[in-house]
DNA sequence: GTAAAGAATGACTACGAGTCAGTAAATAAA
DNA sequence: TTTATTTACTGACTCGTAGTCATTCTTTAC
């Protein structure tokens, strides 16, 4: 007997409907300003029902920037199961990070909106967990590379490759968030372009870290 | 007749007890939980008496945030009109900060808490302003630090100073917040040290865009 | 055809930011 | 000293919104 198969199918349908009009409201309007009244109008659903799939708005929000962690993940992922050259993967994840915040900056600005511990007072023990996981993920992704680089001789081997990609990422990090806030402001005042300076930092940190080996295959990459 | 003056002087000293008052929720409670009731009821006055000197929650929270911006201000200020090296002021800057970051760790919060525009839709124009000339006093002095570097031929003089500037603080600022979060977690599961994390990529940074020259004077101050 | 289970509803509660008519205190004028 | 005026303060009130729950509607089971 199907039927509570098809149930249990119609539920999740149902979530991920509700979850879709967060996300509208959401990216229109940011957590504060959103209210539930608004999701439930748009999801043609009652107030109360929300409840019945998701604990708090505060979760919501979080469900909804999960959806962006796997988007980023799954393109992690290709690329680190891809046969290129380590010095390649890890350009590639800079440029695929990059890539996403231009493509999918509402879910990079959600993001980084719940890197704040402040934020989340509201949210379900589950649903932190689950985000929690996901993050794991990422990072193995990345310490995973980082690893056979330098296994391969193309890294320094006197760093711990978890500890490079986290320098990695929160300079990467840290330069497009403030592209995304302040890039008018530092191009009018100081007359810098922020999207070089990213470049910059990226290809000093990334020289500083690479053996002669390394190297090499940088050069040959940029033939 | 020094009535007026009294008055002015005695307005602005409740101003500054009404502000220690919602410093001291504002620590305890973090933004969201802090209510107006309970800083009223701290500051031994009404809530209406609030309103009369600030005009929104956020504004004084920005208010609050503002005495530890001009803290974290007067000590660059110090380091930049001290008769240092220009490497040694550069490494001193980075000191200054992560001292900042442990001694003031609610004010190093507060001042990232609000790097997020999401947050502040309540702020009056007053205070956005009052908080750019203030990040931009210090810009200046990091600015006028650095350009001494690449004048005197320690930074290498293909890079705007200022772009060196960001560089810096970004990569520095980011770990900061990481360590302020998730040190256990780098630490419990990867075995990481992010003050050591922090170190390293300073040093790969700062010795990136020394000349040799200042790499030269760099080595000096380590004996 | 009817009982039971499940899904959805929306009026309601709780709570907190911000307001404003009214009160009290300080100063100026008479 | 008394009265008028300005200034400082008050707290009950409005308004908006997250979250609840008794009730209604729908589907499934027998």
């Amino acid at each position: 007997m199907g039927i509570v198969e098809r149930k249990e199918r119609e539920k999740e349908h149902r979530k991920e409907e509700i979850l879709d009009a967060a996300q509208k409201v959401f990216f229109e309007k940011g957590l504060a300003v959103a209210t539930m009244d608004e999701i439930a109008e748009t999801a043609e659903l009652s107030k109360g029902t929300l409840y019945l799939y998701y604990k708090s708005k505060e979760d919501m929000y979080l469900a909804v920037m999960m959806r962006g962690m796997e988007e980023l993940y799954d393109e992690f992922e290709r690329i680190s199961s891809s046969e290129l050259l380590t010095v390649e993967k890890i350009i590639k994840l800079g440029d695929a990070y990059r890539e996403y915040f231009y493509k999918h900056r509402k879910y990079f600005r959600m993001i980084h909106f719940l890197q704040n511990p402040q934020i989340h007072k509201q949210v379900s023990e589950e649903m932190r967990q689950h985000c929690d996981r996901e993050a794991q993920k990422m990072w193995n992704v990345i310490q995973s590379i980082l690893k056979h680089g330098i296994d391969d001789g193309v890294l320094r081997n006197n760093f711990n490759p978890i500890e490079l990609g986290v320098i990695l990422w929160s300079n990467m990090t840290a330069l497009l968030f403030r592209i995304d806030n302040e890039n008018m402001m530092w191009k009018e005042r100081f007359n810098i372009d922020l999207e070089h300076t990213l470049e910059i930092s990226s290809a000093l940190l990334l020289e500083s870290i690479l053996t002669d080996h390394g190297r090499a295959d940088l050069a040959s990459l940029k033939r």
